[in-house]
DNA sequence: CGGCATCCGTGACGATACTG
DNA sequence: CAGTATCGTCACGGATGCCG
């Protein structure tokens, strides 16, 4: 009798790797097909069905529901109805979620290099540019908002926020996080970068995507893609004086 | 109808995210079901693939073997026969695949809450715990071995290997390294942790794993756990010293 | 129109059996 | 020991339909 019967029908049977491992549990809630994904574009703020839909080009419609729903019951994400103006519902991260950030930054930080040639079937979206450059602003004496402006479209990253797993360096929330609902009380704090412009940005870069890649592998400093006139940060703050190496 | 002749080897074109961007290009490589458990298992160190087949319980035989052949041909992990006596071939990391680390480490570090609970169901393996310690053995100030006996078995680890994705700080080789893979002579680069005892430790402790876990999530010192009597270090080095708390 | 649910073809997965 | 072969099952991807 090598097998243990299972009572058959239970909720949708999640398949697990059964093992005592803070990994193998990790891969259990997020290591299925598309769950990061998702979780990167969330971490960009609140989301649609439909914006998750139109950013993650190849999902199906049904996959991203059941993706949605296996999110909010493992507690990763909660999903919440708009006000009557607007009769939809988005979706957003709970702090769990966001706790995911370090593995996003560490796999982005490993993927870099493989990010040589943009295939012609590759989509891409401005925010993807987000990841990569956090790490690059990580590091920033003056905290702040940046905008970032790309030929693909814009996005806006939170200087300073500690993108990667180091301990310490907790999240200063507050600044400006007033759209964000959130105590920040964890060491993530808030939403570290964002579609679209800023509200209120500290900083304003424009670059192209190659430059914007190079700087998150640490290849160059973005003072000196400055210097070399493929990069332009705007701005009198403390930060974009910090960024422009002055 | 002629048959479509299939060029052999590598006909399944393999499925990919598509998308211009670090982590998706991270996951077309790692994402697959196993591939980052097995990456786990390498990171203990060369292993044959009986080892890993019966370390990782629940997966196939082909499933092993195709993993095997795309993280070899994704440059990963290569093959490498042993010499005559033993008539076998061991899998082993790259350095790329080496530079994975960080990654688990982050996966490790979310998951450790979800490790509350030892389910019936959960297969346990002590090196599966190795993970979990680097983290808090990361910031020693003085490097070393240390051998770790729990009731699952033994492990060890190299403190001061520098485990999270901190920036650079790619490969501080050298040092001690040849003493801890378990055949010594595999390439040095750094093999981190490893199942088994040491070959030259510079601490040895013993605890359990509840204790173990507990360090990893940072509730608890190694010294208090010391002070507490629900851990024993062993040694007179400078880093048996340290741990103690002394 | 946004947010799914349903159906279907294909491929990936898991278990077992078999072979060099 | 180290895989390959086979097969049943399930998950995935694509298209369409329903419903508030």
């Amino acid at each position: 009798m090598p097998r243990q019967q299972q009572p058959a029908t239970r909720p949708p049977r999640r398949r697990s790797y059964d093992q005592f491992c803070a990994t193998a549990r990790s891969l259990d809630s997020v290591g299925d097909r598309w769950t990061l994904l998702i979780v990167r574009e969330l971490l960009a703020g609140p989301r649609r069905y439909t914006d998750l839909h139109a950013d993650l080009p190849g999902v199906s419609t049904d996959v991203l529901a059941s993706r949605l729903k296996d999110m909010e019951q493992n507690g990763l994400a909660t999903r919440r109805r708009l006000p009557p103006p607007a009769a939809a519902s988005v979706y957003e991260l709970t702090e769990r979620g966001r706790g995911l950030l370090p593995v996003l930054a560490a796999l982005a930080e490993w993927g870099a290099p493989a990010l040589v040639e943009r295939r012609p079937t590759d989509a891409v979206r401005a925010h993807w540019f987000a990841l990569p450059l956090l790490r690059a602003l990580d590091g920033v004496a003056h905290p702040g908002v940046v905008e970032v402006h790309l030929d693909e479209g814009e996005f806006h990253v939170r200087a300073g926020a500690g993108a990667s797993a180091g301990a310490g360096a907790a999240g200063r929330a507050g600044e400006d996080g007033a759209a964000v609902a959130d105590d920040g009380r964890s060491s993530v704090g808030a939403v570290v970068y964002g579609d679209g412009p800023a509200a209120h940005a500290d900083a304003r870069i424009t670059l192209d995507a190659e430059v914007c890649l190079a700087l998150g592998r640490g290849e160059l400093t973005l003072a000196e893609a400055v210097g070399d006139g493929r990069a332009e940060v705007v701005g009198d703050g403390p930060l974009a004086v910090e960024l422009r190496g002055e």
